[in-house]
DNA sequence: ACATTAATTAGGAATTATTACTAGTTAATA
DNA sequence: TATTAACTAGTAATAATTCCTAATTAATGT
């Protein structure tokens, strides 16, 4: 993996914000910073960053969004304002029972609370 | 909300299967009751099924699935195969508690175990 | 420093999932 | 049976994302 500048900026972006931007905010955001940045540059890059595990993907009713948070938590989900709160629910027992009930190898348990 | 032929045959293949299909399975289906049916016609329907409550939408790595289980469930989905399984986490004390932590008017919980 | 080279980019085309539009069809009602 | 508003098929349009390609650039060896 070589250094790439759109790559960095990219990821200063992400890591600026918690407000779980999708890719086409990150886009704007990224070309305030380097105005000729392409689409497909970011949409590639968000892909290689969640690979390398450096952010995470949350997909929010059809349409991906970004976190540099990428310790396991949970998100609020607001239908009146849109938007998605992170939330820390103890949930270690809930994954725990999990993985004794059903012989499952978990890597990930997702929690979305709607209202 | 008029009767039609095409959303009774929709509605029955949902019914007719715990595979949480995508609108194209639907379709395809479908298709083999009523050849002629158009898949504008399946995604409308699926949608009014939805907002009638008859069906649920489950949104799975930005493809919609529909789900004839309309009560609050889980899922397991399997990295291997692909495919999404249907389990019953005993949640209600988690609700609770989140209704409790947060002012937050909970409508529905996701919980989505991946592995 | 300079050449080599393989990764990366910009820009645009292609793809996929979904919604919108429209003229014709059909279920419900009188 | 005529009326009418809801519904459909077929197709165009949109939105999110991926793919493609020639040009650029970071890393490496000389």
């Amino acid at each position: 993996m070589r250094y790439s500048y759109q790559r960095e900026t990219i990821k200063k972006v992400v890591y600026g914000t918690d407000s779980h931007p999708t890719a086409e905010w990150v886009f704007r955001k990224t070309k305030n910073v380097i105005p000729k940045i392409s689409l497909g540059t970011v949409y590639r890059n968000l892909k290689l960053l969640a690979e390398m595990g450096q952010i995470s993907v949350i997909n929010d009713d059809n349409i991906a969004r970004y976190d540099w948070n990428t310790n396991s938590h949970n998100h609020l989900k607001c239908k009146q304002c849109d938007s998605l709160i992170d939330v820390q629910l103890v949930n270690d027992s809930l994954i725990s029972k999990i993985k004794k009930q059903f012989k499952f190898d978990v890597d990930d348990v997702e929690i979305t609370i709607i209202g």
